[in-house]
RNA sequence: CGGAGCGUAGUUCAGUUGGCUAGAACGCUCGCUUUGGGAGCGAGAGGUCGCUAGUUCGAGUCUAGUCGCUCCGACCA
C-alpha cells in the first residue's frame, strides 16, 4: 500500500479529552476516528489489525473444535422476555421497532438467540456436545461510555456457546476454552491473568476473566504474594484474624457519646481505639420490592455488594438505601442500629467479621449516647450470615500463607458456566438423552471483546513516540519509507524496493511522499509502529536500511538478505 | 440516572454593555528554500457560531426548548 493511497494519516496531536494512551496513539496514528461517544469507525489501518485479530481468534476457535456460524442483529423481543433479561440488572436494553411494531433488541450478549436457534433441531445425546460462534456486532446502552476503546456502546465480540448433556461434559469444554483463549491472547501479545470473578447478569455459577493487566484497566482484582490465590474483587475472599482476642468480655453498657461523633473518623478519635472494634452498618433496598437490608460490618471493612446480593439471592436487584429509605424505617442517615426497628419489615445480615471482635463499639447509636463492650452473639445476632466483606490489599489470603496485593487489569475475554440457566427459563431447551427423556442443556459461553484486545495492545507496547505493534498484529510487516524521492536515482531504487517486497508476499506499507522532511517520515512511522522499518535513500547505496521498531540498532544490509 | 461544565474554522481557543464584512495560533493547500528526527519564508483556502423557536431595528452574544460532548458519581461484558 502506498501512503499516498491510504485513507487516513496521522496527526501530531491527540483531541484535548483524551486520556487513555491506546486512545491517544490509535487516534493520532490514523487507526480510528469517533462518531459519537462510544461508537468508531475503524480506518483501513485500523481494520487491518482488527482483522488479524479476528484471523487468530478464528484459526483457535476452529482448532478448538468450535464452529462459526452467524446471528441476526436484530433479536426478538419475545426472546428476552423469556428469560427476563429485557428488564433485569438495572441495564437498559437497546430495542428498535420495525414499521410493523414488532420489537427487537439489539443484543448485547446473544445467550438467548443461540438457544434459540438450537432448540429449532431435535437435538438427542448423540448430537452434543458442540460448541458455535459468532463474531457479531454487539450494542451496550452505557449510561457514560469512556472515552477510547475500553468501553464503548457498540463493537464486535466474538461470543461462543457450547452446549452439553451434562456438567462433566461442559467442565471438558470449558478447560478447553479456557487453553484456547490463552493461545489466542499470547499469539496477540498479551500477557494476562485468569480470575475467577462474578457472573451477575449472566447467570451461572462461575466465570473465569482474561485480564491484562494495566493502570487503565477497570477490573480491580487480588493476587496473592506466593500466587496461589486469585479472585476478581466481586467475589475475593480473605481470611479474617481475632482483633482482640486475648481481651476479657465485658458487660454491655450504654454510654454518653458528644454528639459531634457522626462518622468513622469520628468514632476513631473520640474513643482512640482502631476502626475495626467498631460496628458498622450499611443499608440497601431490593429495587423491585422496596425492602430493606441492614449489613451490619466490622468498622473497617466495606460491604461487597456482589457478595451480599449472592448470598441473599438477589443477584443484581440492590441499591444503596437512600437518605429516605433509612428515614422510612424510622431511623436516620448515620444513626442506624444493628438491631431493633420491630415495627418495620428490615433484614439484618452479618458479615462473619462480626465474629473477630470482642467488646464492639457502637450497634444503637442515639444523639448522645451510643454502646459499647457490644459482643455478637450476645447482645445481638443476626438471622442471615455469611461473608459479604470487600476484600482489600494487605490482608490474609484465604489460606492464611500470604497476603492479598491488588492489581487492575483490562478484561478482554471471559468465560462462563451457564449451566442450565438459560435452558430451564427458555422453552424447549432439551435434548433427549439416552434414556429416552428430555433434558435441559447444559451451557457455557465465552466472549473476547475484539476492540479492545486491539486498545489493550497499544495500552501495553507503545513508547513515547508511538505503538510497537506485535508482528502477529501489525497492519503491515515492513514500512517502507523513500527519503529524497524527488531524486529520480532514490525513487527508482525505492520503487524497486517495493515491488521487490510485495512480490515476495511481503505486507508493505510505502511511504512514497514527497516533499516532505525525513523527520516527519520517521516519526510517523515511529507513531504507526509497524515491525519493520526500511529506508531508501541517498545515503543508503545500493542496499537498505533496515531498524525493527522498539529497537536503537539499525543496519544497512542488501534488500535481498532482508528477511521478515 | 444524580451533580457540574461546554458546544464559534480540521484542532486549541478569543470574540467587550447585543452593533459594520466573525478573529488568532497550529494544521491544511500552493510557491520558493531546506532535506536522516516533525525546518524556514511568502501567499491562499477553510464558518449555516450545534439545532429550533422566541425577544429585538439588529443575536455568536439575551430567553426557552432540543440535540450532542466532557468531567465526578451511580450503573456496567
Amino acid at each position: 500500500m502506498r501512503y499516498t493511497n491510504l485513507f487516513g494519516k496521522t496527526v501530531r496531536e491527540p483531541l484535548k479529552d483524551m486520556t487513555q494512551v491506546s486512545h491517544k496513539l490509535l487516534y493520532q496514528a490514523g487507526f480510528i476516528r469517533e462518531s459519537t461517544a462510544g461508537r468508531y469507525y475503524l480506518l483501513p489501518l485500523g481494520q487491518r489489525v482488527f482483522d488479524k485479530i479476528v484471523r487468530i481468534v478464528e484459526e483457535e476457535m476452529d482448532k478448538s473444535g468450535a464452529q462459526k456460524m452467524s446471528a441476526p442483529i436484530l433479536h426478538p423481543i419475545e426472546l428476552w422476555e423469556e428469560t427476563n433479561r429485557d428488564k433485569s440488572g438495572g441495564y437498559e436494553l437497546m430495542t428498535v421497532q420495525d414499521r410493523r411494531g414488532a420489537r427487537f433488541a439489539l443484543g448485547g450478549t446473544a445467550e438467548e438467540m443461540f438457544v434459540d436457534v438450537v432448540r429449532r433441531f431435535q437435538l438427542t445425546y448423540k448430537d452434543m456436545p458442540f460448541n458455535v460462534y459468532q463474531m457479531g456486532y454487539k450494542f451496550r446502552d452505557e449510561l457514560r461510555a469512556r472515552g477510547g476503546l475500553m468501553r464503548v456502546r457498540e463493537f464486535i465480540m466474538k461470543d461462543a456457546y457450547s452446549f452439553h448433556t451434562d456438567d462433566q461434559d461442559f467442565k471438558k469444554e470449558y478447560e478447553n476454552m479456557r487453553d484456547t483463549y490463552s493461545r489466542i491472547f499470547t499469539r496477540v501479545g498479551l500477557k494476562f491473568d485468569i480470575v475467577p470473578a462474578d457472573n451477575g447478569y449472566f447467570g451461572g455459577e462461575y466465570c473465569h476473566e482474561f485480564d491484562v493487566e494495566s493502570e487503565v484497566g477497570e477490573s480491580k482484582y487480588f493476587v496473592s504474594e506466593d500466587g496461589s490465590y486469585i479472585a476478581h474483587e466481586d467475589v475475593a475472599e480473605f481470611k479474617l484474624e481475632d482483633v482482640n482476642p486475648e481481651e476479657e468480655i465485658k458487660d454491655m453498657e450504654i454510654v454518653e457519646q458528644p454528639e459531634w461523633v457522626r462518622t468513622m473518623e469520628d468514632n476513631i478519635k473520640n474513643y482512640n481505639l482502631p476502626a475495626e472494634r467498631f460496628l458498622k452498618n450499611v443499608v440497601y433496598k431490593n429495587r423491585v420490592d422496596g425492602h430493606i437490608y441492614i449489613v451490619t460490618i466490622r468498622g473497617d471493612l466495606q460491604v461487597n455488594k456482589n457478595k451480599l446480593e449472592k448470598l441473599l439471592n438477589l443477584v443484581g436487584l440492590l441499591d444503596d438505601a437512600t437518605d429516605e429509605d433509612i428515614i422510612s424505617i424510622g431511623s436516620k442517615p448515620g444513626w442506624v442500629h444493628s438491631w431493633g426497628y420491630g415495627d418495620h419489615k428490615v433484614t439484618f445480615v452479618a458479615d462473619n467479621s462480626l465474629k473477630t471482635v470482642k467488646n464492639f463499639v457502637g450497634g444503637q447509636k442515639e444523639e448522645k449516647t451510643d454502646s459499647i463492650n457490644v459482643n455478637y452473639g450476645r447482645d445481638f445476632k443476626h438471622e442471615i450470615e455469611g461473608d459479604v466483606a470487600l476484600a482489600q490489599s494487605g490482608f490474609t489470603s484465604p489460606d492464611g500463607k500470604s497476603k492479598l496485593i491488588e492489581k487492575k487489569g483490562i478484561e478482554v475475554g471471559n468465560i462462563f458456566q451457564l449451566g442450565q440457566h438459560y435452558s430451564k427459563k427458555m422453552r424447549d431447551a432439551v435434548f433427549v438423552d439416552s434414556d429416552g427423556k428430555s433434558k435441559e442443556f447444559f451451557m457455557g459461553c465465552y466472549g473476547i471483546g475484539l476492540g479492545r484486545t486491539m486498545a489493550t495492545i497499544v495500552e501495553v507496547s507503545h513508547d513515547d513516540k508511538g505503538i510497537i505493534w506485535p508482528d502477529a498484529v501489525a497492519p503491515y510487516q515492513v514500512h517502507l519509507l523513500g527519503l529524497n524521492l524527488e531524486d529520480s536515482e532514490i525513487r527508482n531504487k525505492a520503487e524497486q524496493a517495493y515491488k521487490y517486497l510485495t512480490e515476495k508476499g511481503v505486507e508493505v506499507l510505502y511511504d512514497d511522499r514527497e516533499g516532505i522532511n525525513p523527520g516527519s517520515k520517521f516519526a510517523d512511522s515511529d507513531l504507526i509502529g509497524i515491525p519493520w522499518r526500511v529506508v531508501v535513500s541517498k545515503r543508503t547505496g545500493d542496499g537498505v536500511e533496515i531498524k525493527k521498531r522498539g529497537e536503537e540498532k539499525s543496519e544497512i544490509i542488501e534488500l535481498a538478505e532482508f528477511q521478515v
